[in-house]
DNA sequence: CATAGTTCCGTAAACGTTTACGGTAGCCAG
DNA sequence: CTGGCTACCGTAAACGTTTACGGAACTATG
């Protein structure tokens, strides 16, 4: 005998009040609850998973897709660590256990999906690494599975997306940049599936375009989201004939091997060069501080947690007004990377 | 109707033979196995995950278990995204599939194990940031729940555990750094509750014995494992009356606070002071380029996945040979961070 | 032709829960 | 005493699978 049977026929009453009583249900004498309690806890009972969700229909899990293997964001573990910590603050209230589906880099996002999703494993999604071009996203708007996307995608199946504001970012670097008489700004961008490349690029472009300034197209450099990125990013800009005076960097580890190339060749941010960036643990101390946009990533992952909710059904009536699309504004962090001016002439 | 019934009916044959088409047993006709595995593409057939694992008693899911919010080792997601991509190379093979179990930082572990996994989440477990002394470790060796930790424990169960060889870093870093003549050599180390920190910093003082040299206590320091503790840490030991003119670092990333330091203090690293550490994709772009200890994070997850099958009755004999305890060995990359060298007098 | 063996398939039980439903006992009002 | 109400509890069905078992239809063997 296992299970709540064990349990029922230990205290001698029927598996229906042993299953209420530890649900909270009301119709069982505050008495015998009790004394259903202190068994379990006694016996070390804890309710199969399986039989539960079969009954129920729902998991009481919510997933968190991220693929392993590559990067593909460049957002280290920094980042999903605190993301997942604002994601739970918020499912504890509601009894739901969040767990990562690793997805290798091996297997195709979609057949993932399909593989573990579509068995009935989650009760919710959120998705990250969301791509320009996603088939997850019909493959789960088809199947009415409630999801929400950090970061938007041209396709669109009316689904809850949040996103970082990278226009903001672009316009208030920009815009700061030529404050500081700077005429030539180069920027950077991540590989052609990644949507934010095309939303943060086109955004510096109609912000130099407000100043009468071209985006010029060598100026536009494209790189891997790591430190050997940010390092070959250097080294082009600098075999440029006319090398620009200034860079926006958008992702957040190629600033340290954008640094250490300019570095060999005596090149000095915020002397020779202005350098913005993203902020991570590591900006602070680099030579000089990184100016750079930061955000409160466990925030993020409150509201990410909120707007799935809201997209759920059976917890919509407590979220009312949790946005289902909004982009997350950044602050900027003011370093000594990006003081170098440059005078009108 | 729903599941398999919808597609016996579809196909006017039993729900067994469906079944068993599925799952690849052998008695059925392969013409009928053709019809209903075309039937269940068309269809969008899944099974259902609750179903099937109540009647199996088996999930065909491993739990990777990260403690989220916090950083207890300073690994960033760096590691764990390489050391998953190894593990799923393995559970692939199997069918098994890989999801990260995420514990608040606001929960204790042991609860949260109680919580999820005791209710037949998983079918094995993968155990990170190990302590000291980890009461997870008992609970599941009572539990039978098979599992394998990552990192070595004092509570000892007979559980199966892979670890890094912080003795074989500790005494190759020593050896390198005395036969360069350094005979004040100061370490780093994580906080009380990881095991590794006692680890290595007993090795290195063994080390320095066999070479005659003491392993003086105010030349062991203790940070948080982050840049802002490597900062600190730099900070501390230039402070000191007769620093030490070498340094073994035992986290990734507080290498670059260290170096920060160091540079604002005008010392530089491998003129001024012998620094080895661990490596990191950033190591490389440090100046001068750290000299450290690397190992491969994907063989590792390779493992560790091939330890615990070998933990699983059903996968057992699939791996005679996987060892149930190993220390992972490290290779030493050469950087330029440790040619100082002290002349004896 | 009888028997045994093989191949394939259908039936039904089982996994561990939750929950709709009905029933009993006690109480109170008429 | 009757009827209705409340409080509590037991029964059994249901969730969607897998699989042991048995049986039907053939084939092969003697």
């Amino acid at each position: 005998m296992k299970g709540i049977r064990r349990l029922a026929q230990h205290l001698d009453i029927s598996i229906g009040t042993v299953s209420r009583a530890l649900n909270g249900k009301p119709d069982v004498n505050e008495e015998t609850r009790k004394r259903v309690l202190e068994a379990a806890a006694e016996l070390g009972y804890v309710p199969n998973q399986s039989g539960r969700s079969l009954r129920q229909g729902t998991t009481n899990i919510i997933g968190f897709m991220i693929q392993t293997g590559t990067e593909i964001t460049g957002q280290g573990d920094i980042f999903f660590m605190s993301v997942f910590d604002g994601v739970q603050a918020v499912f504890a209230r509601h009894k739901l256990d969040l767990v990562a589906l690793l997805c290798s880099s091996q297997e195709d996002p979609s057949d993932y999906l399909r593989r573990v999703v579509a068995r009935g494993f989650a009760d919710g999604l959120i998705l990250s690494a969301t791509q320009r071009n996603d088939s997850r996203i019909e493959f789960l708007a088809e199947r009415n599975i409630p999801f929400v996307t950090l970061g938007r995608s041209l396709t669109d199946a009316g689904q809850p997306w949040l996103d970082l504001d990278f226009e903001g970012m672009a316009q208030a670097a920009i815009d700061r940049l030529v404050a500081r008489g700077h005429r030539r700004i180069a920027v950077t961008r991540p590989h052609d599936d990644v949507n934010l490349g095309y939303i943060f690029v086109d955004r510096c472009r109609e912000a130099l375009a407000a100043h009468g300034l071209p985006l010029e197209e060598n100026l536009i450099f494209r790189s891997t989201p790591n430190e050997a990125g940010g390092y070959q990013i250097a080294r082009d800009l600098l075999a440029l004939d006319k090398p620009p005076t200034a860079i926006v960097l958008i992702n957040e580890t190629i600033a340290i091997g954008f640094y250490q190339a300019l570095s060999e060749a005596g090149v000095k941010p915020g002397r020779d060069i202005a350098v913005i960036g993203r902020y991570s643990p590591h900006a602070h101390f680099l030579s000089p501080p990184l100016t750079c946009f930061r955000l409160s990533l466990r925030d993020l992952g409150i509201a990410l947690a909120e707007t799935l909710l809201s997209a759920m059904p059976a917890f919509k009536d407590h979220y009312p007004d949790a946005p289902a699309n909004k982009v997350w504004p950044m602050e900027l962090v003011e370093g000594e990377s990006d003081t170098f001016r440059v005078s009108r002439r």
